[in-house]
DNA sequence: TTTTGAGTTGTTCGA
DNA sequence: GTCGAACAACTCAAA
């Protein structure tokens, strides 16, 4: 039997430029790439699950592509903390790659993995592939993290030479590939994993749209104009190169700098783990969150009566999309209109986004809740009539997605929003203030 | 060590 | 209608 090298492919969805995966090719012979539909990640989701239905097509993808070279891609559907090692056993493999995750539960899995493949003697490497810096390698002179976006910036830019945008050519390597026409697997069906395979949209194109980048800043505030290129989904899985996306973002810093933005904030998740849970700045873990039902319900169904609110939330609803812009002013309403836990709106847009990424996500509702790494004051609170009035002054994403907009239906505002702003300062600056304990 | 300048995306108020 | 200042100081980063 032929002794395998394996590449584990996780949200790396593609062949291309794939810096794992140029490693296992370049260091082993008979690289088998595998795939594996992760049930300890996949039984909390729900069985109409558009991310799921993403990763499948993704993954069906991926498959064919490996076919036209030759090669079979294993698509597994199970626990890897067993699949992996009994691989491993099968099939006498010494080495196995694949690209670094950062999220705390992605780094207790690898680390359950290596710790098993250690005992069968065989290696398990990751790779650097989802951002262009990690970890230490953006960091103050002292070493420390940055926590002030701005300096971060500076240094990431100053960091940043060719070499960290050049493609790792796997092509290259490609005659290391395991080719064995025997070894073909059927990917598993959705059905055959709980899923149902109703799709609700066509996802976003794969395609680095340039003319949307250069004209980003002018454009990337106004729901109704498409002028956001829709790439994080496949940042998200990996179906892009980050490398490949700041390559072509380089001529706007606009652009460019939203990307600094998502390696900065998946620095911040790399060192406080934490701050899923708790503010990073902890004071304002003592702020008294209200909850009321029927208001977070409102909030949820896109019910409030404030239209730019509600049509994010439809949005959202309806595609597993929000336009970033309205994803703040929605953030803003939860958490200092209603008063309610910026906990509940991150889960809420964990569950329904198609683009979720923890780090992301956690990073920009604390921002919102003002509790964040470099976040908005909190006295900066949003003003929902005054946001539609300049980003969609026509009422055109609101129509879009609010059809009764106008109408006797549409419910009156759940909250006034002169008492609400009154109300949030006045809370902020007790739990803020030490001696209000 | 101390000092200095600066800090994603806003709103409101009063002149 | 337009403009600048206040909002609240505070902490961070770097010299």
């Amino acid at each position: 039997m032929k002794q395998l090298t394996l590449f584990w492919h996780r949200r790396d969805l593609r062949i291309s430029d794939n810096a794992g995966l140029f490693k296992a090719l370049k260091n082993g012979t008979n690289v088998q790439p595998v795939f594996i539909f992760d049930t300890q990640i996949l039984k909390h989701l729900p069985k109409g699950d558009q991310r799921v239905l993403f990763i499948h097509q993704t993954v069906s993808e991926l498959a064919a592509a490996y076919q036209q070279i030759g090669v079979s891609l294993w698509v597994f559907h199970g626990n890897p903390l067993e699949l992996i090692p009994a691989l491993v056993k099968e099939h006498q493999i010494q080495h196995v790659f694949c690209n670094r995750d950062y999220e705390p539960e992605a780094i207790a899995r690898d680390k359950a993995v290596y710790e098993k493949l250690k005992e069968l003697n065989c290696t398990f490497s990751g790779s650097k592939d989802q951002v262009i810096f990690e970890k230490e390698e953006v960091v103050k002179p002292d070493g420390n993290p940055y926590s002030v976006y701005t300096p971060y910036m500076k240094r990431w830019k100053e960091n940043l030479t060719d070499f960290h945008l050049k493609a790792y050519p796997v092509e290259k390597y490609a005659g290391n590939f395991h080719q064995d026409e025997k070894a073909k697997k059927p990917i598993p069906s959705l059905a055959a994993m709980g899923f149902s395979e109703v799709q609700t949209q066509d996802f976003p194109s794969v395609q680095i749209p340039s003319s949307i980048i250069s004209n980003y800043q002018n454009t990337r505030d106004i729901p109704a104009i498409n002028g956001t290129t829709r790439l994080s989904v496949h940042l998200r899985f990996g179906t892009i190169s980050i490398r490949e996306l700041v390559k072509a973002s380089l001529s706007n810093e606009k652009f460019l700098n939203e990307l600094i933005w998502r390696d900065f904030y998946q620095m911040i998740l790399y060192w406080y783990p934490n701050t899923i849970h708790n503010a990073f700045k902890s004071e304002y873990d003592r702020i008294e969150w209200e909850f009321d039902e029927h208001l977070f319900q409102a909030w949820c169904e896109g019910k409030t009566g404030y239209p730019l609110v509600d049509a994010g939330m439809r949005e959202l609803n309806e595609t597993g999309h929000m336009h970033n812009r309205v994803r703040m002013v929605v953030a803003s309403f939860l958490c200092k209109h209603l008063l309610h836990d910026w906990r509940l709106g991150e889960r809420y847009f964990a569950e329904k986004l198609l683009d979720f990424e923890l780090a992301s996500n956690v990073g920009g509702w604390q921002w919102a809740a003002g509790c964040g790494v470099d976040a908005a004051p909190y006295f900066r609170v949003f003003n929902p009539t005054s946001q539609q009035e300049k980003f969609d002054p026509k009422f055109e994403y609101i129509k879009k997605w609010v059809p009764e907009f106008g109408s006797d239906t549409y419910p009156e505002p759940v909250v006034e929003h002169k008492w609400a702003r009154e109300r949030i300062l006045e809370r902020y600056k007790r739990a803020l203030k030490p001696t209000s304990e």
